[in-house]
DNA sequence: TCACTCACATACGAGGCGTATGTCAATAGG
DNA sequence: CCTATTGACATACGCCTCGTATGTGAGTGA
């Protein structure tokens, strides 16, 4: 029955490299992170990583889906806590735009993640972000409050508005302020898919 | 009188060395684009990258100014040409997701951009777009067109929803058809910011 | 004509990535 | 219980790239 021992040791060292890639990768970017420095934090060498991953990228790769999942559970519980499903999806992008915010997310997710493995929709787990948003929208069409506007498309520009938001709120020099502008905004925005003017 | 002559062959490198980062940047991305290569391909070396930038992040803030100077100067252009104001905001927004599908906007500017020299809005230039999208907002709102949002955040969700829906149809199988979602969908959220429905 | 400047080339060192090779513990089989 | 094999990881090497320090020759002013 000692079956598992290298197994659980492997994902042990899996797990270890990809939370010190989290910190790496948030605090230095992508490029200036060394595989050296990160590998030897968690008593490792680049050895463990090539194993582990395919390279530098598949390590980032790793990271981002790990992030994704989070984000994806964190707007789920967001949005099943609002007591419409309208307001679900305003709170949703009001969550997109807070969790922005955190530097680990605005750094690997947002900035370097496109740049480094292309188009995030592309993304395997298929960015669960917006797929949660696009399912809500679908039901609010189905509701009749929202326009029969095409689901995805809807879905990438709210997403897309609310990230920039939240770029701009991330480099405010008082972001408390200029994060209540942005939400107003998304606002505003947003009702332009309702059917009628709220 | 022949003051001039050094003076001109260095600003005539100097171009050389801004159209090879272009081409190297867009085709190859940042971090993949050698600079021995890029200097070679006009006939120079490092040594003239190094003199005239200041370094490898230089020469892509002076490619960045040039692009980002040529894409305000064709808004510009497409916003004066509509018959009226809102129209002109409709019609910068669809420009400006048309122009994302350019690689080399879609790559120096929507991607390596901002995760090598960090948040757009701090750009020299001050983001000449954004800029063009914020006075077209304003004057809509004191014509009594847009509600009394927050000029500077409805410019940014409205361009990071233009951006979004960009980088979407550049990435799909059908760019044709999804970049009339898309310019659909940007103006069905745009309308929420109408003081009434249109 | 001569000294000086400066735009650029050349040479050098440091560091990072990816891979080929080595090593030792954990398993499987007899 | 002993041995062979696997596989997870470490070590060592080569290649490339960036940045800088130094060299050089054409242009400039007196």
């Amino acid at each position: 029955m000692a079956k598992g021992k290298r197994a659980a040791a492997m994902a042990e060292n899996r797990a270890k490299l990809i939370r010190a890639a989290r910190e790496a990768f948030a605090t230095q970017g992508y490029a200036d992170a060394s595989m050296d420095e990160l590998t030897a934090a968690v008593g490792l060498t680049r050895g463990a990583l090539y194993h582990n991953f395919e390279d530098k990228k598949g390590l980032l790769w790793a990271v981002v889906e790990q992030i994704d999942g989070e984000m994806a559970e964190r707007l789920r519980i967001v949005r099943e806590q609002a007591p419409t499903l309208w307001q679900g999806l305003l709170a949703e992008g009001s969550a997109y735009i807070e969790m922005a915010l955190e530097p680990e997310i605005q750094r690997i997710i947002l900035l370097d993640g496109p740049a480094v493995l292309g188009d995030p929709s592309k993304w395997p787990g298929e960015n669960a972000c917006l797929d949660i948003t696009m399912r809500t929208i679908r039901a609010l069409i189905e509701e009749g409050v929202v326009k029969p506007v095409d689901v995805e498309a809807a879905g990438r520009l709210l997403n897309g508005a609310a990230l920039s938001a939240a770029l701009w709120v991330a480099a405010a020099d008082d972001p408390k302020s200029v994060l209540n502008k942005a939400v107003d905004a998304f606002r505003e925005l947003a009702s332009g898919l309702l059917r009628k003017a709220v």
